[in-house]
DNA sequence: GCATGGCGTTGCAACGTTGCAACCGGTCGA
DNA sequence: TCGACCGGTTGCAACGTTGCAACGCCATGC
């Protein structure tokens, strides 16, 4: 029967004084230590068992000055495609004996600083990015050294990062395209790019140009953001309809080309047949036959667990020197929103 | 300039010395105490400012016996519903000043135990659900009343729980399908389901036989796992073939209806017009013209609000007493993978 | 001239652990 | 018989804070 009166939790004292032992001695058995004798460590088991007794992990990580605990930054949890990332980080961290905590910035700066500071004084042991900074300078100050850093599917120039070959996920787009026959090319991007998706148009304009092609760039936030072609305007409908109307678009992210297909859709644009569209990631549902998107595979398994595993070797000193960038490979995964242009 | 050498962040006895004052000072700036005067406290922030000092949120949180985190523990993070909650439900408590814990527990029992220990060692202020547990009652032994917690879209006995009416949902569904005139009705389901599906599952039955329809309980766990009918082996196609075959149905989550219309799709059975198919929750891709699923509404903002809210409740003390439920309204949003059967 | 009071500051004890040196009783070898 | 050694246990100091009581100092009031 336990006699913890509820609320107040039992302490390594209460079980030491209840098991007739050194608080020192139920702190060797807590840890498993092996110097302590069979018919002790039944005693303090026992005592342990009646109260219930959980040994308080801050008072631990306090004394051992950092807590076994890994803190998670994304941009955009609403987003999929990052919350599934952070739950992946969850996963593996958990596999190392570690907690998460997790926050989202929503691209704002301030909270970003706000998050950093919080994991700071939690005296996490590594810190994990989802996404592109805000102020990459002003982070790297504020963060100073003090905790082992991994930018995933992100990167900055003084921490270890891992993301897909963006670029080269751009050049297999647009050579995609050109290979179908579309010599009318245009890219869509967040109004805001982050240097993912500035990477992948690059890619994408560099393999375009290769074949003397000049795509049109288009800034628009799905779903409801006002659409502007080098500043300017514009509207769906006749960025798609007119003349010169691009025939094939490569979209930032799969679920910018998701929300372009419905678009496509409400407009009487059919896709692959009048429109090609091409999107990266790889999202879980790029798959439905409904949606069946042609896009830029990388595996989020992969990159996290790349991550996670440079990151763990920085905080067990088995890796140092030079923030590392490791570059896991782009596919293009042909599906049905891409084909010939008429 | 900072003078920390990097790795040994400055403690508030260090910010003390340099500032000549007594760490009790510092702590009251730290805390923005109106007790110090102006220019001690400018000597103390410059200290503070030159070595880039931060309060160790480890040792303010010992002594507090509580620290300022709450637990958030989904079984299923790589579901965007749950993802999308986690995301919400650390949103909301940034804004109380709370940091958040996370852990996926993958249906697993015993992860769900380790996570709730890692959680009650790490001291949380309180813990949020986003999923039901696998053995409530050795939960609630574990938790003995220690902290607060709530469980947002699940619910146990003994705690305070927020969730859509499920039961009323299903009935809705069933009254949809109904009135478009269908008459051999089924649902879909996880072939191990949690209450919120069993609540489904209930209302929709209730409803269906008030117009003295049974429908047929299919077991399925998308995209992969193999289907059942009470336990006997079938398949998609013949369960959607045969002449008694379902023309409307209910899946319980909206995941598993967009795994249906693919499957749907495959078998060249035209949704609506040779199947309706409704899901439950509204998740944010239902809307797009491609998908354009008929659904019941649950709105996770207003569940994870007033999950956080209910949450705080008890942790500053304003709420006290028996648990209690919160029902949100069901509501069913009609789109177009429904429709009068031929 | 001395008690009063307020303001600003300080010292000390606590929070629940862990690491380390010291200790204790007993056995063994010389 | 004595010292060395050993397994097992203990006490103490530390980790970085905070809360509280106490303090010193100056201005005020009588």
């Amino acid at each position: 029967m336990t006699t913890d009166r509820a609320g107040r939790p039992a302490t390594l004292g209460d079980v030491a004084s209840l098991a007739r032992v050194s608080p020192s001695t139920v702190s060797n058995v807590v840890r498993g230590s092996d110097v302590v004798a069979p018919r002790t460590r039944r005693r303090v088991l026992a005592a342990i068992e009646e109260l219930a007794y959980r040994p308080n992990a801050l008072a631990r990580h306090l004394l051992q000055g950092r807590a076994t605990t890994i803190g998670v930054i994304a941009r955009d949890l609403g987003n999929p495609f990052y919350a599934e990332m952070a739950s992946l980080v969850e996963r593996e961290v958990a596999r190392f004996g570690f907690a998460a905590m997790l926050c989202a910035t929503d691209g704002d700066d301030d909270r970003e600083e706000q998050a950093i500071g919080l994991m700071l004084e939690n005296r996490v042991s590594g810190l994990v990015f989802l996404s592109f900074l805000g102020r990459p300078a002003e982070i790297e100050k504020m963060i100073n050294g003090q905790v082992p850093v991994v930018f995933v599917a992100a990167e900055a120039p003084w921490a270890d990062s891992v993301t897909v070959d963006e670029h080269r996920g751009g050049e297999l787009v647009a050579r995609h395209l050109i290979e179908l026959g579309h010599r009318r090319l245009a890219f869509v991007g967040p109004r805001q790019p982050d240097r993912a998706d500035a990477r992948r148009l690059e890619g994408f304009l560099r393999a375009a140009a290769d074949a003397q092609l000049q795509p049109a760039v288009i800034a628009w936030d799905p779903p409801d953001g006002a659409v502007s072609i080098g500043g300017a305007k514009a509207d769906w409908s006749t960025i798609l309809r007119g003349p010169d109307a691009a025939t094939g678009i490569f979209a930032a992210n799969d679920f910018a080309a998701i929300d372009l297909l419905d678009v496509a859709d409400s407009l009487g644009i059919r896709v692959p047949d009048d429109l090609s569209i091409v999107g990266f990631d790889d999202v879980d549902m790029a798959r439905l036959r409904r949606i069946n998107l042609t896009t830029v595979s990388q595996s989020r398994e992969a990159l996290v667990r790349l991550g996670v595993e440079a990151l763990f070797g920085r905080i067990e000193g088995r890796i140092a020197g030079d923030p590392h960038v490791t570059l896991a490979s782009a596919s293009l995964k042909v599906r049905g929103s891409s084909g010939p242009p008429r």
